[in-house]
DNA sequence: TGGTCATTTGGCAATATAGGCAAATGACAA
DNA sequence: TTGTCATTTGCCTATATTGCCAAATGACCA
C-alpha cells in the first residue's frame, strides 16, 4: 500500500475512531435534531462532566461536532447530518449478525433433536 | 442512562470500533466487490500474515466479514455490502472539515493582510 | 469583590489495542 | 512421509484510550 493511499485511509480511520464508543454514538445520536448543551448531556448520560467534555473534545477534533459559547454554556451541534447514517447501517450489521446467530442456533436444535 | 440504552449503544460501538482502523477499512474496501484470500490482501497491505490475519477475525468477529475455507487458503468476504455507504458518509466529513480549513485559512489571510 | 455554576485541563491508574516474531495447524504435492 | 505454503495462535512490548478526581478558567449574579 503507498503512502498516499495510506494517508486516504489513516485519515478515514480518524474520524470512524472518533465515532467509536458508546457515549460518543449517544451523544451523536441526541444531536441529531438539536443542539444541546454538555450539562444536558452529562445529565442525560450519568458519567463525570470532565468525561462527557472528553468525549465531545474527542469528536469535535474529528470534525463531527461543533461548539458555540452562550454564556456560561457551551452548546454542541453536529457539523454533518449525514453521520446519523451510520446508524442505519450499523442496525444493518446487527440484524444479520442476529439472523445468522439464529440460524445457528436453529441448525444445532435440528441437530440435537437427532 | 438506563441499562437497556447502554446495551444497545454498546453493541453498536462494537460494530464501529471494529472498522475503526485504516488497515481494516483499506481490507473492506478492497472485499467490496470480491471476496480475497488472506494471502492477496497481506501482499496488498504489505505488513506481517498474522497482522492481517488478527485484523480479519477482528472483522469477522464483529459479523461485518465472513470466512469461505477453500484449499488451503481462506476466503474473505462482506456479509452485509451496507457497509460501504460508511465510506460515503466518512468522506462527507472529511469534505466538511476541509471546507472549513480553508475557510479558517482565508481569515486569517485576511486578517494578516491588514 | 466573592460565590456559584458550567466547562475544560492535567494527572493518574486500569485496561485495551497493535504488530512483530515464533510456533502450531492444515492442505497439498513430490 | 516430508517439505512447502497459507493461516492462525501465543507471547510480548509499545502505545493509546478511558474515566475519575482535583484544579484552573470563565460567566454571571448578589
Amino acid at each position: 500500500m503507498d503512502s498516499k493511499t495510506k494517508a486516504r485511509y489513516d485519515e478515514r480511520a480518524k474520524i470512524v475512531k472518533a465515532l467509536a464508543h458508546p457515549t460518543r454514538l449517544f451523544i451523536v445520536d441526541q444531536l441529531a435534531n438539536q443542539k444541546r448543551p454538555v450539562k444536558e448531556l452529562t445529565d442525560m448520560i450519568g458519567v463525570d462532566g470532565s468525561t462527557v467534555s472528553k468525549h465531545l473534545s474527542v469528536l469535535k477534533n474529528a470534525g463531527i461536532v461543533r461548539d458555540e459559547k452562550v454564556g456560561a454554556s457551551v452548546f454542541y451541534e453536529l457539523t454533518t447530518p449525514c453521520v446519523l447514517n451510520f446508524f442505519g447501517c450499523i442496525e444493518g450489521v446487527l440484524k444479520s449478525n442476529a439472523e445468522q446467530h439464529l440460524a445457528l442456533t436453529e441448525l444445532f436444535e435440528i441437530q440435537d433433536s437427532k
